[in-house]
DNA sequence: AAAACTTAATTAAACGTTTGTTTAATATTA
DNA sequence: TAATATTAAACAAACGTTTAATTAAGTTTT
């Protein structure tokens, strides 16, 4: 059964994201994914070597649908970028466990070969929210804002209600189990937030 | 001397943040504040007490005016929201360590009590920037934003470019050396950007 | 002021666990 | 039969923590 690779990655992404990585044994991962401990290292060689598979397999089926939003010509400036904040949340809500997972990569100053690669996943989506905010400008629909901190806005939005529950929940007023990220409505309200903020950062008049 | 109990502390706020709390092992923070291995335990009892420390440690020199800017009668609502930001800014980027290292222990389901502690510590400050912005409203100086998310996204922006130097540094376009948090430029920038994004958002007309 | 005593600080070494990883034997599949 | 998968056991290294001995600092007694 091949399926025990993926089993093992899937139940490492899960523990990676909820506890950290040096805070996640191979033990742990073993039992949960009830696999031996020795399988971990049979299939993937390190603790670390499973790390970068599991960014791999999870980049790979994450791929985005961004650039067809840019070069969609039958839409406006602030269509797109409507489309890119659904997809967005779309995006990292669904992979929520694997986005925890990276941005705690980020944070940290371990392990910097996959930083590298993390980030140079990171710049090309960003530059084509760049280039649709720029063509904006230039067509006279948008304002001259800052184009990086308007996606670091973005970006930084979504982040911070995803990466901790406890805090999204007190912030508001749910119980400490309500689940934010399951709650459809919840992702609506991210999204015409998100919207409106856009429309009034960067719409002229 | 009791000095070497801060420098403990000092040394391990760093390392925690750096590498993260499972990352740093008592021995590298023995060994970079230069004491014995025994003193750390000797001091704190335990490595989760010496987090705990830590974090009521920068707790007190972190303590908020942000309470004064709340009171103050003689601006208005949008001056109150400036206020705030530059608040915000100067403290984040000065303590920029103890950030990360919240920041990192949000993420985290590790070490609930401490999550807590944090979150309680948090929620006061959102109250009143809450406030602010209801004033706002009913004063008819601001629109009828989402409340709750605005706060969300005041805090993550700010933490966008707070918690990985090396994404920001890319989308910023400068080298990898750049320490952007040292910059005052930068830190003019950021304010420039959350100030103008809160004002077309908040104000009305 | 010196000596005696008491507490606190500091050290090197050791403790028992847990860690990631490897081995060597066994079972399964092709 | 040959390659692959799976296992329990063992490995050395690193971990947080404790111990027991030594030094320094502070206090009390003479």
């Amino acid at each position: 059964m091949k399926d025990k690779r993926i089993q093992i990655i899937e139940t490492a992404l899960g523990l990676f994201a909820e506890k950290g990585f040096e805070g996640t044994s191979i033990r742990d991962i073993a039992e949960k994914a009830s696999v031996n401990v020795a399988m971990v290292n049979y299939y993937f060689g390190t603790k670390e070597k499973l790390f970068e598979r599991i960014v791999e397999y999870k980049s790979a089926t994450t791929r985005g649908l961004l650039d067809e939003i840019q070069k969609n010509e039958s839409i406006t400036p602030i269509q797109k970028i409507e489309a890119v904040i659904d997809s967005y949340i779309e995006k990292l809500f669904t992979h929520r466990m694997f986005h925890r997972l990276i941005q705690q990569e980020l944070i940290l100053n371990q392990r910097e070969s996959l930083q590298n690669s993390i980030v140079n996943n990171f710049i090309p989506n960003a530059n084509i929210v760049k280039n649709i905010i720029e063509s904006g400008i230039k067509k006279g629909d948008f304002k001259k804002v800052d184009l990086e901190l308007t996606i670091a806005t973005l970006n930084g939005t979504i982040n911070q209600v995803l990466l901790s529950r406890k805090f999204c929940n007190r912030l508001m007023n749910k119980s400490d189990d309500y689940i934010p990220y399951e709650d459809i409505k919840f992702k609506k309200r991210v999204s015409v937030h998100l919207k409106q903020l856009m429309h009034s950062h960067l719409l002229n008049n």
